[in-house]
DNA sequence: GTGGTCTAGACCACG
DNA sequence: GTGGTCTAGACCACC
């Protein structure tokens, strides 16, 4: 369900917000469903329960999923919206690597074929 | 010449790293042409000097720059070539995000628009 | 009757015991009345027994009910009095609270607004 | 500077939390001052570092302060303004508790001393 | 079983 | 020196 990289410089925790986000963003979690629990989820990935604790925190800050002590934790109704949102502040980055690519000289062919490429690949698959 | 976030999360010697790489690919550093002095460049910025020899040090590294103890450090003749093929990695940045925005349901539009948002923002100006 | 918040960081069991207290205080629970049962509150709320267990202990531990086994559970003769009582302690958080508005600048006027919106709100109903 | 109530209910980390915000509320701590460092901090109060690491944090994340790694933690230039802003919340809990005491019966005039308490213990002392 | 908090101690990158 | 991340292991309250 969730794979990670131990050695980039993206801090784990970090990988397991991404993650989840895209998970609800692609539809696979939805409203009610249930996170893995802190404990079960370490024993999988090999992670430190606070390592996961602090993701799960954050996913919560951000309005994602609620947690109900001794229950579990669930993702809440407006998760898959406010995802969306938040995909769109991406598009500036696109912008910004696009914007120093040019200045590079590098054609804009190439700039939106990588687009492409990243579309493709989840849509021909 | 150089702009630094001291709060971002990239590091200042990477800034000045790029930045120096973005000055080479636009143009506006050439072959020849002498890099700000590390003591000069540490008081403008008032940033560390060591700060500033770390970047130097790995912009010779790549071979955009050499020093020539006593006299400066001077952009080399290739240093725009390096950098043009650095520049391509960032491709696959691009695709990497615009995997997520299509696992998020942003139409591939909306996309391909930041993309020529980047490459007009510097064409008109 | 009840209304319960299961993701707040206020316990449920607590819930119910502020409710009850409530409801004593407010005289809506008078002296001799019955309070709901374990098995058909749990069912109500959804929440299990022994929550609700723990909550009736509680509220028989500080006086304010008795239960008679195989009868059910009672409001107690001197509860409204306790509970009158136990309510005093509230005033120190309100000062506790007044005290940090006040660090903070916010007029005297309006922490006693707030106190005489409280007030108010009840009497005009 | 801080002072710690180890067995309270309320987490050391908000602790922290609350106290720095209302040095900042009351003008102790300024825009561009220098935060105690984790380490420094950790030691004065015996607690870990990570706790106050996670309370500078949460403050880092409401805007109150920023960290310039390798340099330090400073207070932002509205961070006066943003606690501001946060303890008009606090009304509403003078509101609500003010509700359960009119309920209760507790005359209003004990209610409004309160207040008026935790306001004078500020000016009077 | 669940989530939440804390400690102790380690490692890394940055300045 | 600074902040940031992670692990290991413990304890608590709640359901």
């Amino acid at each position: 369900m969730f794979q990670i990289d131990r050695f980039g410089r993206v801090p784990i925790y970090e990988q397991i917000i991404d993650q989840t986000q895209r998970l609800i963003a692609s539809g696979i979690l939805k409203e009610g469903d249930q996170l893995p629990s802190v404990r079960a989820l370490s024993q999988e990935l090999s992670v430190n329960p606070n390592t996961l604790q602090k993701a799960y925190s954050e996913l919560e800050r951000r309005g994602l999923c609620v947690s109900a002590p001794g229950n579990g934790r669930f993702v809440t109704a407006d998760a898959s919206k406010l995802v969306g949102e938040g995909c769109k502040g991406r598009l500036d980055e696109i912008r910004s690597i696009a914007e120093e690519l040019c200045a590079a000289g590098i054609p804009l062919e190439d700039a939106l074929g990588a687009v492409n490429a990243g579309y493709g690949k989840e849509t021909r698959q």
